[in-house]
DNA sequence: ACATTAATTGTGT
DNA sequence: ACACAATTAATGT
C-alpha cells in the first residue's frame, strides 16, 4: 500500500511538474484512485455526473460531443500532464456532462474525487494555477478551431486532425476510412480524400487502404 | 482456389 | 453534392 502511495506521487511529479508542493501531492496521492485502461473505454458519457476528475499520465483521453442530428464531433485530446476543463466545470457547479471521454487503449489515469476540488482551489495555490491553465489552453484551443472554420482552412484541420491521433495512438500511421474523418471534420467524403492525395502529393502523408501514414513531423 | 459481395477510394460532372 | 468506376478486402462455396 505503502509502496503503491509512493509510485503515485512519482507519477504525479513525472507529468505534473506544476505540483511542486509536497503537501498538495501527499494529499492529491491520499484521495487519488488510479485507472488502467487496456482497451477503448468510455468514462464519462452524455448526461453523467463525473465523480473522478482524470489527470491523464499515460496514453491519452478523447474528448466528443454529440451535435444535433445525433452525430458525434470530436473536439479534442487529452495528454499526459493534462486534465479535462469540462469535467472540472460540471464538478465545481454539479451539473450534467456536455462531453463524452473515451480511453484510447493503454491509458493510464489518476482519478480525484470531485469534493475535494473546491477544498484543494482556496488551499493550494499550484491547483488554482493548473485549473487555470487548463481553461486557458482548451480556451485558445476553441479560438483556433473557430479561426480554422472561418477561414475554411479544411486542409490544415485535416492534418492537425491526423497529427493528432498519430500523437494519441503513438504511431505515425492511422487505421482510419476517409469516410471516418470527413464525419469528424463535418465535410464530406470526396474532399477529404482529395485533399489526402493533396497531402500525399507533397509528401506529408502516404496512402493505404484504412490506414495513413504521417511523414516527417 | 475461385466467385460473389461489400466496403473503400478515385474521378468527372 | 451526386453518380459511377475502380480497387481492395471479406466471405462463402
Amino acid at each position: 500500500m505503502t509502496e503503491n502511495l509512493q509510485q503515485t506521487k512519482e507519477i504525479l511529479k513525472q507529468n505534473f511538474p506544476i505540483f511542486n508542493n509536497e503537501s498538495l501531492i501527499d494529499r492529491i496521492a491520499n484521495h487519488a484512485r488510479v485507472f488502467k485502461n487496456e482497451k477503448e473505454e468510455l468514462i464519462v458519457d452524455l448526461g453523467d455526473f463525473p465523480k473522478w476528475i482524470p489527470l491523464v499520465t499515460k496514453g491519452a483521453l478523447k474528448i466528443s460531443r454529440a451535435d444535433s442530428d445525433g452525430g458525434e464531433i470530436f473536439l479534442y485530446y487529452l495528454y499526459p500532464g493534462q486534465t479535462c476543463a469540462m469535467t472540472l466545470n460540471c464538478c465545481m457547479i454539479d451539473k450534467p456532462s456536455e462531453i463524452r471521454a473515451v480511453a484510447e487503449a493503454g491509458t493510464e489515469y489518476i482519478g480525484l474525487p470531485r469534493k475535494s476540488l473546491a477544498e484543494w482551489m482556496m488551499e493550494f495555490e499550484e491547483w488554482r494555477q493548473f485549473t487555470l491553465e487548463s481553461y486557458n489552453d482548451r480556451y485558445e484551443n476553441l479560438l483556433a478551431t473557430i479561426d480554422a472554420i472561418a477561414f475554411h482552412k479544411l486542409d490544415e484541420r485535416l492534418l492537425g486532425l491526423l497529427q493528432d491521433k498519430s500523437i494519441a495512438l503513438g504511431s505515425t500511421k492511422v487505421e482510419i476510412t476517409h469516410k471516418k474523418l470527413a464525419e469528424e471534420l463535418h465535410s464530406s467524403r470526396e474532399v477529404v480524400s482529395r485533399l489526402l492525395k493533396q497531402l500525399e502529393k507533397v509528401g506529408k502523408v502516404s496512402l493505404q487502404r484504412n490506414q495513413i501514414e504521417l511523414i516527417d513531423f
